[in-house]
DNA sequence: TTTGATGTGTACCGATCAGTAATCTTATGA
DNA sequence: TCATAAGATTACTGATCGGTACACATCAAA
């Protein structure tokens, strides 16, 4: 089993789950649409939610490498990189392949909590909160848990607003709510 | 066909596309959990996504009365009752049947942005904004659209996080922050 | 008591689901 | 050049999907 094609799979599987959700993409249409053999697929993964779990594994290094870099790149201090992160969710939401958060999608089409896709959403999460309350501590902030977890939830709103009500001031509004939080 | 049959089905369809999901409720599940026919849902609904549509209705008018009622018993001004939303949350995260908001479990579940299941629930989304952005007004309160849409970030992100992270503190957090954004 | 509408039970349709078996092809390394 | 293993191909499994056909039961009104 050469490692490449197992990383092909998982990043074309990505972009499958991705476009139309984990439920409604069989192996069938995976096979359509990456062009890799049912047979090499179950090679790597025994079952189609272990490939769920690695395409979530992989996403969340993706996504949090980005936002890291990109709070990076358009803020210089920690609490401009706080802030930042509303510039970044903006710049996600205008993207074309936009379609809310994948970690949301996977716990709304799971319903069971004990579930591994279930418990991966929610570490997915949770190490997003620890980045902000890094930063929050890095910027000399008091309480910091509790602002991290305020910081969350107008991220996590901000997201269900651009994508279940086509909200377009999403971003720019968490970020005006951010500020106050931040006291700036 | 009874019009009282329906209302039965749309019920009891609710409850299992609450525990289920909708795209992991079949028919034949439906069949199973509310022990109405088959053909007598075919009879009401042509269609599953008819059903679905008739279930979102109702879980729309069930929850927004369900809210007012409760912001009004619990807050006597409208700032109060605007403070009361996460009060009202803190009693929806704990009622042991909570699976998340179903209108972003549906939005998450059907991926076309055109689709009525879609619309509908940027409509439900749109509709409890408009009860925050009317207590806002009554409280004489300036720029009602952009707290009422911050409001909403606040509500939408302490769903995700009570039902994703499992978060125990997803409405106090949320509280906290809104007083801020009232000045309070 | 008859009639027509409503509902039920059951069996079925073709399509698709996740997953498997067997055979053939291709690429790699010695 | 040859052996080995990975991948492709094809066909298949039993179960379930949304949706339908048909015969039978129940009920109300005429």
């Amino acid at each position: 089993m050469r490692p490449n094609k197992r990383e092909e799979l998982v990043q074309k599987a990505l972009d499958a789950y991705n476009r139309h959700g984990f439920q409604a993409t069989g192996m069938d249409l995976l096979v359509r649409e990456t062009g890799i053999s049912k047979t090499s697929m179950y090679k790597h993964f025994s079952t189609k939610d272990d490939l769920i779990l690695a395409v979530l594994e992989r996403r969340d290094a993706l996504f949090r490498a980005w936002l890291i870099e990109r709070m990076q790149a358009l803020g210089k201090t920690p609490i401009a990189r706080i802030l930042a992160l509303f510039d970044v969710l903006e710049e996600w939401f205008a993207m074309p392949d936009f379609q809310g958060c994948m970690f949301i999608r996977a716990a709304a089409e799971y319903q069971d909590k004990t579930h591994p896709i279930r418990q991966q959403s929610a570490r997915h999460k949770q190490q997003v909160e620890d980045i902000l309350k890094n930063l929050a501590q890095e910027a000399g902030l008091e309480n910091q848990g509790l602002l991290a977890r305020q910081l969350v939830l107008l991220k996590e709103g901000a997201i269900i607003a651009a994508h279940v009500q086509l909200s377009a001031t999403a971003a720019a509004d968490a970020k005006a709510a951010a500020r106050l939080l931040l006291g700036q």
